[in-house]
DNA sequence: TTCCAGGCGTATC
DNA sequence: GATACGCATGGA
């Protein structure tokens, strides 16, 4: 990763990163295509207008942010300190996974707010991703911004009627309950092991081992939890029914997202 | 009209 | 522990 300040703005070199493979693959739900290929979005209340620059070398321009900034938000938020290269190197030993990192090439994790993951993915259920968007839309247009749960205490599933999330309404209740009664601690559960923390997360209503892991993964980056939803099942049952090669060990989730991405817009292939 | 969507709670065996 | 079914909503 290398980078430089230009005017207000910020100039990203990073070839192994896309902007539509990352911010609308299903991993996060409120980026907005406001360009060619530009997205606006935010992290927590931070906002950001990112866009590429140069597809062929992988440049990337992220606009009125400072140095300081970048290194504290925006490295850290799109996991440029890792090196997907030699990830997407390791996996591509297994066949299938060689033909995913190949095609998805440029999918990155988010490392996203941990209430935000976890109210998002309740919200997924049994959903489609444009709908999902919408009900997440709808939620930031009344806050103002993707609320903590802190400012969504005493919200009651009435109250949350003009969110249209139907039956998943009562889920995101329990959710702010659970945390404001302190049953359920975020913070704390991002230091506990993966699996003691898919535990703790699975005390919620509405949160099964899908949104648990997805909430591991995306929003307390634990890349060990591997999400099986429908898509990923279907990776499973064609390509892997003896269980996951040995290659993706410890970074599972990462390997998801290639496999994902492949089968839920490849199609081609399957 | 029917089917399906980044599943899960509940009932039943 | 496995399996069947209902669940809100809206796009295809």
């Amino acid at each position: 990763m290398d980078l430089y300040a230009k005017g207000n703005d910020i100039i990203l070199h990073q070839p192994d990163f896309d902007l539509d493979q990352t911010l609308d693959c299903g991993q996060a739900f409120r980026w907005v295509k406001t360009g060619g290929d530009e997205y606006t979005g935010a992290f927590l209340n931070i906002p950001l207008r990112i866009s590429c620059v140069d597809k062929t070398d992988g440049v990337f321009r992220l606009y009125d942010v400072t140095e300081q900034e970048f290194e504290t938000v925006w490295a850290d938020y799109f996991d440029l300190n890792t090196d997907y290269a030699e990830l997407k190197r390791r996996f591509s030993q297994d066949e299938t996974l060689s033909k995913a990192c190949e095609y998805a090439w440029g999918i990155r994790i988010l490392k996203q707010d941990a209430w935000e993951a976890l109210s998002s993915f309740i919200i997924s259920q049994n959903n489609n991703i444009p709908r999902i968007k919408g009900i997440i839309g709808r939620l930031c247009d009344r806050f103002g911004g993707y609320p903590t749960a802190e400012q969504m205490y005493g919200q009651t599933a009435e109250a949350l009627e003009y969110l249209r999330s139907g039956f998943r309404a009562k889920y995101i209740v329990d959710a702010i309950e659970k945390i404001q009664s302190g049953e359920i601690d975020l913070e704390r559960i991002k230091t506990l092991p993966t699996d003691a923390a898919r535990d703790e997360l699975m005390k919620i209503k509405g949160v099964g081992p899908k949104v648990a892991d997805c909430t591991l993964l995306f929003g307390m980056y634990k890349v060990d939890a591997f999400p099986k939803d429908v898509w990923v099942k279907r990776v499973l049952e064609r390509w892997y029914p003896n269980g996951l090669p040995e290659e993706v060990k410890g970074s599972e989730g990462i390997a998801q997202q290639y496999l994902f991405h492949y089968i839920r817009t490849g199609k081609g292939e399957f």
